[in-house]
DNA sequence: GACAAATTCAAATCATCATTTAAAATTGTT
DNA sequence: AACAATTTTAAATGATGATTTGAATTTGTC
């Protein structure tokens, strides 16, 4: 009985492609034959390794987590909660503009946050909720150990939108909004805005009785 | 020559549907079909009196600004910045949800500044930059005015980008991430939250040395 | 009431994509 | 080399939605 192999590079070439894409245009946007070419594959490859555009989809990202061990930020013991709070945000905001798989996993990551498709609920506890909780652990603490659920919940949101909207937002807009043209300066700069903004964001709800 | 009137009055209900529709769902995933059923009308009638889809849209946005007089956040004399700050963030988080005409164009807008259209290139200009200007201003003054220009477009997106997220996030995924149902009481504590947030942001940029 | 212009309507057409199909090509095994 | 399972391919099919068409219908004017 033959038992071919080749048939496993083109999944991987197409899961590597649909990463790409769906990173840069989301779901909805992605057009399977485009991941197809960017695969140099047939449209019909999809359906044959895959089933259907959905299931490829969740396919991509538990491919493009598959990086994991990168994926986590460096947290060195003994770090202050600020500077853990910094280096959340740098990532957050600045990893979208990378190459490499890091760049690729929080690019998927922030567009599905920006427009969930609901495909990946089954996967999204898993891969998302510990570096969510991170997070949250920072804020936590930032606020002093006496806030409420709610004030911690709220402080997430704040942060997580004001990094969000790099992604969401179209490039030319953003230029237009900032009167800049967008270089990997500016977006450092950016993360290191969001970073003093939030953190004084807590400190300040931090300091209201908690209800 | 005869010269009918009542195709305005259909032309009219096409926009309000429009309005709705589109802030509802977005130009994209509006169906021409649904704001036709909306409106009582036949779907030929958007070819008729628009011509297209992306001429509705913009028609939809200049007729919602038409209303402009209530669309403006009231700012006595004398009011302090950050009661200004505030109420342009209530405004913008609360209005989304509101029923009637503010509402409606709220939302419009904010689903324009979510994914943009590029349609209202055009439109945007005059009725947005005024509004935009408004909140600027407060920002400029609440950062004490040594502020460079990077620094208030900076705190800008800050603060636009916490509001959008209400709109831009379903429903669904609020209340998983806030662990609650979307009340209207939630929307407001939220509101709350952004503005000291926001309020204690601007402020710790502002003590930065300007570059 | 008859006409002409304006408006509505149901159905047809187009465009865009995802998905399926069935034939052709390739690979591993003998 | 021959064969069978696997993989690729071009082309067909389907689904969804926007747009167009041309025949009714309605309205204002005479």
């Amino acid at each position: 009985m033959a038992i071919r192999e080749d048939g496993k590079e083109t999944r991987l070439r197409l899961l590597e492609a649909a990463c790409e894409v769906f990173a840069e245009k989301g779901y909805r946007n992605a057009k399977v034959a485009d991941i197809c070419q960017k695969a140099g594959a047939n449209v019909a490859s999809v359906n044959y390794h895959f089933g259907d555009k959905a299931t490829l989809y969740v396919e991509a990202w538990q491919h493009a987590f598959q990086i994991k061990p990168e994926m986590d930020v460096p947290e060195p013991p003994g770090m202050p909660p600020e500077e853990r709070l910094r280096l959340q945000i740098h990532f957050l905001i600045q990893h979208h503009t990378e190459q490499g798989a890091m760049g690729q996993f929080t690019r998927l990551y922030l567009m599905e946050l920006a427009s969930p498709t609901g495909l990946i609920q089954n996967v999204w506890h898993r891969l998302i909720d510990p570096r969510r909780q991170k997070l949250l652990d920072v804020i936590h603490v930032l606020l002093g150990g006496s806030a409420c659920e709610e004030t911690i919940l709220f402080c997430e949101m704040s942060i997580i939108n004001q990094c969000r909207a790099l992604l969401t937002t179209r490039p030319d807009d953003i230029e237009y909004l900032l009167k800049q043209p967008l270089t990997p300066d500016l977006i450092t700069r950016l993360a290191e805005h969001v970073t003093r903004f939030s953190l004084a964001g807590i400190k300040a709800v931090g300091q209201l009785p908690s209800k």
